[in-house]
DNA sequence: CAAATTCCTAGTAAATAGATAGGATATAGA
DNA sequence: TCTATATCCTATCTATTTACTAGGAATTTG
């Protein structure tokens, strides 16, 4: 099976919320768990990483919260999946060429790495086309989907 | 993290060593295992699901083994990944459209439903375009790579 | 100072993947 | 017909990863 775990899914949750939110100032992670139904303990593991990766901005203390550091239109989804769980990759990596791997005899040409080589690829260029402004829904802005 | 499992990886390997000895009549599993370094065991239940999936037919007793039912430019990666793991679907179902969900409140639109619609469209797409026999070195034709 | 909040680490539970074991069934060839 | 070689089937076990929880320290507002 090939999926995105929650981990994933989750932050890009987080980040078009923040997109939502983006004029209140700083949202609490625990704002955004209730809208959403999800762990705040859990989120905060993600959000930590979104951070990290310079994704959001926090601010502790009462009324702190969460803000994002960048505008929605400058912000991909392949950044936001990258960073809360590493490299885009189909497959492990074992007798390497960058992150593809196969367990046959290394004299042998190694017939599938392409392959894998090239889904991962293309699922990156996909999400890297993506950014977070597509994602929010602009309810002042119906007239212009035709 | 998005990755293909060894189901999928070893299917496709499978399938790759039934091409490349498909002229040598019924081939055993035991015989790819040692070629790939692979638990037999583990293989069989892999290649039960490519016969239930009429990707290869079986030939039992001694002298037995697998062969393709198909010509390899007759069987895309696609089938053989989506035969031994499911659909290749980026997340699961909650509140359906086809096999997309999230947790969001009902009411309120599903913002990021058609991101993961695309992924996994996108990767059915590519592995749907790309032959077994793409895979298969062929050694006698070295010369027309260019 | 109290409440709200981020921040950090460790731990646990649940799910999935990966692999193993044992034996039943079938067939070729001696 | 017997033996070796295979597929076939199912149950089980182990390891890994994912998902989630718990508890408390640090920080800031009012």
């Amino acid at each position: 099976m090939l999926k995105f775990t929650t981990r994933g899914r989750y932050s890009v949750q987080i980040m078009v919320d923040l997109s939502q939110h983006i004029s209140e100032g700083p949202i609490s992670l625990k704002s955004i768990a209730d809208r959403h139904n999800l762990s705040e303990s859990y989120l905060e593991q993600l959000i930590s990483e979104l951070r990290k990766a310079d994704l959001v901005r926090s601010v502790r203390g009462a009324q702190g919260g969460y803000v994002l550091q960048r505008d929605p239109g400058q912000i991909t989804v392949g950044e936001i999946i990258r960073s809360v769980a590493g490299s885009i990759a189909p497959v492990d990596c074992e007798h390497q060429t960058e992150t593809m791997s196969c367990r046959c005899d290394p004299d042998e040409q190694c017939l599938t790495r392409d392959l894998w080589v090239r889904v991962r690829d293309s699922v990156n260029e996909l999400v890297d086309s993506i950014y977070l402004s597509d994602l929010v829904k602009q309810p002042m802005d119906r007239s212009s989907l035709n």
